[in-house]
DNA sequence: ATAAATATTGCAAACGTTTGCATTTATCTC
DNA sequence: GAGATAAATGCAAACGTTTGCAATATTTAT
């Protein structure tokens, strides 16, 4: 094992050529002749050398990584839990990688609230992606003012001096809430957090579903957990019974934590109360009865982003964009 | 806005001092006085300044980045449908950012066989902690072997020349057999994958509790995703009908995925079935009946695998390690 | 064959830190 | 109060690339 780091000297010198040409060999440079290029790419490749990415940041003062930052409230244990956000970072992971992109992780770093510097001005990173709006959008905007290079996903209809990807979340909730009443669904429970960026639109379209209907709204705002859904579906029909036939849940780590609580009390799922998700996880298909769901179609979410990152990078501008979204009919809501 | 990124130089002019005296009252370091190093990390706050990490990163060879790769089989799905995983490296994560380090995140590289190569002599990263040690270790071997600074998740009793902290997964496979034993089962089936890493040591367990009272093996061996399982347990039950009355799944979501092929065909849980699985991730509490199961510690492993990692790059030899699981039984294994 | 145009390579100066060593300034000792 | 020791700061050389420009080699046109 080569006990020294080899560098880019020690290869010309090698090879008998200059730094510069090998540099340029190994970026791919049509400034060199292929025969020399195949040559270099060749040699280098033999003596497993590597170009030092410091040295090659400092000069092009490029990176070629990318800060994903899941911001997620102090308050509530979403993100660990969430498999849904996790499934978001993972796709775009995958979108960076094909563009020969790094994925710099980062989940607690959004508390100290100066991660835009932090990231871009240490020149970590060379953008953000920003996964989740939270409940308050101030430090975002903030940053993307200073002329952060950043895209979010959440609720593109926000408005917002910078690019959000994300579902067309009103009109999941419309079609989820839509779906029930056609179900034969009269008086329908939200659960979920309205204050919450993403999650405020799908109340929205709750709420716009069940006007046209003329139907009664029944909100019941919770932390967007599972088991915070499990206990206020479980007080609820402790306390005030089964007065609903229906449940939107905001998220499918809600709706099935609701589910549980259903099913304890012997309440059929869909036949006394149907249930519809938000994001179609793993575990919508497996659990029992299947839930139903609003999918979101994260991968081309991610595509979006990190091309729309790359976008900003390049000095053009980049509007917000929303993602289609697709109703997931399954058992809990077949009656 | 400042246009221009303001430099060490800047903040040196505009102190009055030499480079070299901010540069070393940033980083804290003694011979700089007291009173000198508050003058010059207030002015630096001030300013907005931040060190370029590429430079400093060039001169003293060091990046404080670990590098976080994702070790999944190709043939297999696990990764994006498995919150285990993507729990550990949310915790993993934590840890590191708890050393003032930074997570670089790969899940695809894996495939192209020179990440050691790829991280550590481009200096992308100082070391890297691999996530699960799939079928096939050679080449996490030969990377420990060539010198590569690693430690990896999985099981920690296999022997290696590279430090791996996990679960004891023997313990843990013996455990919950054991468990559903003492509660009466006779036919108990496993669902995994024995040639699996981790799993493997489960199916041990497994084996040695069955032949302690003396009881026939089962072995189901299956893809480990939830999918994978509902189909054979239901095909299972199509052409062989309930010959066992239970199951020790290699994981909750391979548990949770038989559990619905049961439920659909009125097996009761537990009475017909018992069933534990192994993780502990959110949804084995949320699910109906709740799912017992062995808990592993993701949080102190990931402790463990960063203090490991770091003590390697110091020079130290590590060892493997083992860490405690817990049988936490919930009303799928309760008659 | 020669001049002009083009293709290929090399020189050397950056990029922004850190750090061994030299230097200055402050403190102590007798 | 002078000399010696200790504390605080500054000088300048790295770290390993990339790239504008200059220089050389090759091809083309006449």
């Amino acid at each position: 094992m080569n006990n020294k780091k080899i560098k880019l000297t020690d290869l010309a010198k090698l090879a008998g050529v200059s730094t510069s040409t090998v540099s340029r060999a190994l970026n791919d440079n049509p400034l060199i002749k292929q025969e020399t290029r195949d040559k270099l790419q060749r040699l280098a490749k033999e003596h497993n050398f590597s170009l030092n990415t410091a040295a090659s940041r400092l000069r092009t003062q490029k990176t070629n990584v990318v800060a994903v930052i899941i911001n997620l409230d102090e308050q509530t244990e979403q993100s660990i839990s969430d498999p849904f956000l996790l499934k978001v970072v993972s796709e775009i992971n995958l979108a960076l990688n094909q563009q020969g992109l790094e994925l710099l992780l980062s989940n607690s770093i959004m508390a100290q609230d100066d991660w835009a510097n932090y990231f871009i001005n240490s020149r970590r990173a060379d953008g953000i992606i920003v996964v989740g709006q939270g409940k308050n959008q101030t430090n975002i905007e903030n940053a993307a003012n200073a002329g952060i290079p950043l895209v979010v996903w959440g609720d593109p209809k926000t408005p917002s001096n910078y690019a959000i990807v994300g579902s067309d979340n009103y009109l999941g909730g419309l079609q989820a809430t839509t779906h029930l009443i056609e179900h034969g669904a009269k008086n329908i429970v939200f659960l979920g957090d309205p204050e919450h960026g993403e999650i405020s639109e799908r109340h929205r379209g709750y709420s716009a579903a069940l006007a046209s209907y003329k139907l009664k709204q029944y909100v019941v705002s919770i932390d967007i957990t599972s088991s915070s859904a499990y206990q206020s579906i479980n007080q609820l029909l402790r306390e005030k019974g089964l007065y609903f036939d229906a449940i939107v849940a905001c998220s499918d780590m809600v709706a099935l934590g609701a589910m549980k609580a259903l099913k304890e009390r012997y309440v059929s799922i869909p036949n006394d109360v149907a249930l519809v998700g938000f994001d179609d996880i793993a575990m919508a298909d497996i659990s029992h009865p299947s839930l139903s769901t609003i999918r979101q179609n994260t991968q081309y979410a991610a595509t979006l982003l990190v091309q729309k990152l790359m976008q900003q990078l390049a000095g053009e501008k980049v509007e917000s964009q929303v993602i289609d979204i697709e109703l997931i009919t399954r058992q809990s809501s077949k009656r």
